[in-house]
DNA sequence: ATCACTTTAGAAAACGTTTACGTTACTTAA
DNA sequence: TTAAGTAACGTAAACGTTTTCTAAAGTGAT
């Protein structure tokens, strides 16, 4: 077995109240026993037990973080993020897959109520009553990023998604754009639906060009799968356009696919700017203009919020991320 | 707070040990007393402390996990693999990135042991002495996924990467290629460089095919970054190639865009064939042919073994997964 | 040498469970 | 009826820490 405080406490002659204060660097010993302590401790190469300390502290220095889907390369650079500033801050995180659907979500709250954690990042999904009622029994300190609630006062983190599609979409009229198609999501998303595409229409409207709802066409999701076919359907309905502006980089790329695949060349024949700026934009050939969300910085930003509550006990005022266009090779000016 | 096991056995008018029975499902209590305490349980919200509980059994029901990198599209495949069978087997999982180089190895296998995880999956990175050392004064069950150790006896989770490679490359002979170059890599990586180009050497041998040193260029690592300008070198070693093999996705992307920028075609005029079958192959322009990694499955089956250990307490079998070629629009027939 | 502090240190309770052991009450067979 | 066996439950120890409380020993100042 693992050796105790115990253990050291007897190899030490001390007892282990003396043990644990210099374990945690309090005071209350001098420094000849300090040493004798240390040695104690090296030699028996003891380790303190974390699951201990948790159940009298409780505090578990463990925070949980629910993603629809841990492997996207979205949620993927949020991860990285949070890992980077909990590990740094003393914390560990265990991840949960809730499915796109949500449907683990519930199992998973209980999951993390039981193992006690100090506190909860949420990703990218929408708080339901359900949720929020038990996430306010918890009484543990949560972070939305890259998402909010209108319902429940929640802290996020995130991007002003219209506005970033304002951006997106004013960088293309910009270019000489008149003609903008949109591919939008899932239109009824409130988080990352609607509001890219009162963006896009805002954008429109400021610049005198009229929103005509044949250049917009929308899908289930914001993944590459959802985005196949997209491009022919939206060219069908309106045949004149110059350029697209994408919910997302997935279904930017495939349009590009698309557009590849009936023989449109980007951006000569058609301008494409993407939203996220995840590995791919740049991957992709040529590679895709796109809308940055800093993902990394969002995830670092909502660890370090949660973990400003966990020490002050106060709540934390959310923050609205700057976005940024990111110039590269899928829109070409025009006049 | 929290009600406790106390504030139910007092509700339901029974001793603590009776709740506790209850809860684990075992016997000693009339159907009467259980309603009682069952009722007690749902009035409170009553939800069992599972540090508590990690303390007396000595088992937190949890599983660490050490990526170089969580948010690579490689490690977020096999992590979601894990999740899933993880979870479904009642364990959670804390996730570490210990960065490329490792150099946080050995704070988080400390951190790992502290909170008594139950075991230990790693991933993709070499075992060194130091390590192994810790693991093994951890006593608790290792698995490797996508790595293996050729110095010391852990359990492993791959692809036959020299075998992987041949297929591969002996593809590219069927149809038709000759002239076959090779983005490698890290050729001094023991597990995914240098394999694999001894599997491409094999698979050019076998089909008497000689191997020339100007066909082959290596890299410090296998992403899109370390691939980028590694075609042109390769060309410029040896203009007649007519098919490259790279030891990655990302490195395969990287020749592709390289390729376009050079206004060489891809398939017409030089076919390309990745290594993973990652999430960009499919996504690339055109979609990239290449070996599959079940990287998805390789994490749930490293999580089977795992916590197959676990319960059953004996140590188990490496297990080579098959691999297989997909193919999309990269490589082109020649004659 | 005495007094008043301060520093060093130990004993024991507490955190929320599980479980070994003991006790009582209930069956069943003779 | 009684003895023996079993089912239903309770008591208390244990898991490995932190922390409160208390006691002993040092340290100056007088």
């Amino acid at each position: 077995m693992n050796p105790t405080i115990k253990d050291v406490a007897k190899k030490a002659n001390v007892s282990i109240a003396t043990v644990s204060r210099i374990l945690n660097e309090q005071k209350g010993y001098s420094a000849k026993t300090k040493e004798r302590v240390l040695e104690a401790i090296k030699e028996l190469g003891y380790q303190p037990n974390a699951v201990a300390r948790g159940l009298i502290n409780k505090r578990t220095q463990t925070i949980g973080i629910l993603f629809p889907d841990v492997s996207s390369m979205f949620s993927s650079n949020i991860l990285k993020g949070i890992e980077e500033v909990a590990h740094n801050r003393g914390h560990s995180i265990v991840v949960c897959h809730t499915g796109e659907s949500g449907n683990r979500m519930m199992k998973y709250l209980q999951l993390l109520n039981e193992k006690r954690v100090d506190g909860i990042i949420f990703t990218s999904a929408v708080i339901t009553e359900e949720y929020y009622k038990t996430l306010k029994e918890m009484k543990i300190p949560v972070v939305l990023v890259a998402t909010q609630s209108y319902r429940f006062p929640l802290p996020y983190v995130k991007v002003d998604d219209k506005h970033a599609a304002y951006s997106a979409v004013s960088y293309l009229i910009e270019k000489g754009h008149r003609e903008i198609g949109m591919i939008s999501g899932d239109m009824a998303d409130e988080i990352a639906g609607r509001p890219r595409v009162e963006g896009y229409k805002q954008a429109l409207e400021d610049h005198g060009i009229s929103f005509d709802e044949k250049k917009i066409v929308s899908t289930p999701g914001f993944s590459f799968e959802n985005g196949s076919g997209m491009l022919p359907k939206l060219l069908k309905q309106k045949k004149d356009i110059t350029a697209v502006f994408a919910a997302s980089d997935e279904l930017a790329v495939s349009a590009m696919s698309d557009a590849f695949e009936m023989g449109i060349h980007v951006p000569e024949e058609l301008s494409i700017i993407g939203y996220d700026n995840l590995k791919i934009a740049e991957m992709a050939i040529p590679p895709l203009t796109t809308l940055a969300q800093p993902l990394y910085e969002m995830g670092k930003l909502s660890a370090e919020l949660l973990l400003d509550m966990l020490v002050t006990g106060n709540t934390v005022e959310s923050r609205i991320i700057p976005h940024h266009i990111i110039e590269r090779k899928t829109v070409k000016k025009v006049n």
